[in-house]
DNA sequence: TATTGTTATACTCTATAACTATA
DNA sequence: TATAGTTATAGAGTATAACAATA
């Protein structure tokens, strides 16, 4: 896709369209804003991740994103090149990694986070607070396990 | 992406996150349900804007749907060759087609679009009614000009 | 000169198959 | 035998550049 237009009457109530150009729009925003800290946006949610969750494989990584595992060793590379984490091998199996957010890590992740939220403020910037809240609430029903 | 899994929880009030995973399996359902119907998504719309909007150029089509021109070629040759659109010069200006929707196209497309409604109930199947219409009231005005 | 449709081409993203090292 | 990570490779999907026909 090329740029943004304008919604077609016809494509209005169309939720295919409507999620299509959401997604699409939102993420130029948050690549955008990511950009200077040298962040790709799968790259900030597997930092996100290992900050949160703690130590665990690529394998495992991939699967809690949606990726798949020959996807996320390019990403675990961006990742570690830059210095934001560390691949050590898992003593309890040496097969897989241990992986680890460095402290540089989580410092450039908090920047991350910051930008982040304000990508979404800047994409949301239409809707009142209470409609920022619901819009996330219905989605998380959507994609309840 | 590969599975559908479950959200974890550090990414579960990610917009970006929860944009993108509603999008891939909406779209999942859907080009499953039209696929009998010998529709991609792309053709689906670009069919009914045809038919809801009248006779246009592959160029204006495509602004309409956000698709590079380009990309429009294969996205008309295929529905050309199914016989749902007809490509005629348009008399007023001979460098661009005016397309229309054939009969055949518009029959296609009725089915098409119960499909396409029935993948959305299937997609929307946790939220109550109200909450659906909500959910497209949200994204329409983000995505509002 | 500019624009519509087209082609050739390249780039991005992602998955499949096959390899290695471990289990 | 099976699994974690890796690589090579192939397939979508889409965009950029250049061309023919027309404006």
């Amino acid at each position: 896709m090329e740029r943004e237009g304008t919604t077609p009457s016809a494509l209005a109530g169309r939720l295919g369209y409507l999620l299509g150009r959401a997604h699409l729009e939102h993420r130029r925003i948050a690549e955008e804003r990511l950009a200077p800290l040298g962040l790709r946006g799968k790259e900030f949610g597997a930092l996100t991740i290992l900050a949160t969750e703690g130590e665990m494989s690529q394998q495992h990584l991939g699967e809690l994103m949606g990726v798949d595992r020959t996807t996320m060793v390019a990403v675990v590379d961006a990742l570690q090149s830059a210095g934001l984490v560390e691949r050590e091998r898992d003593p309890r199996d040496r097969r897989a990694y241990a992986l680890r957010a460095t402290s540089r890590g989580r410092r450039v992740l908090g920047q991350a986070t910051t930008a982040a939220r304000e990508a979404e403020d800047a994409f949301l910037a239409r809707l009142p607070a209470a409609d920022r809240d619901e819009l996330r609430r219905l989605l998380a029903v959507l994609l309840a396990p």
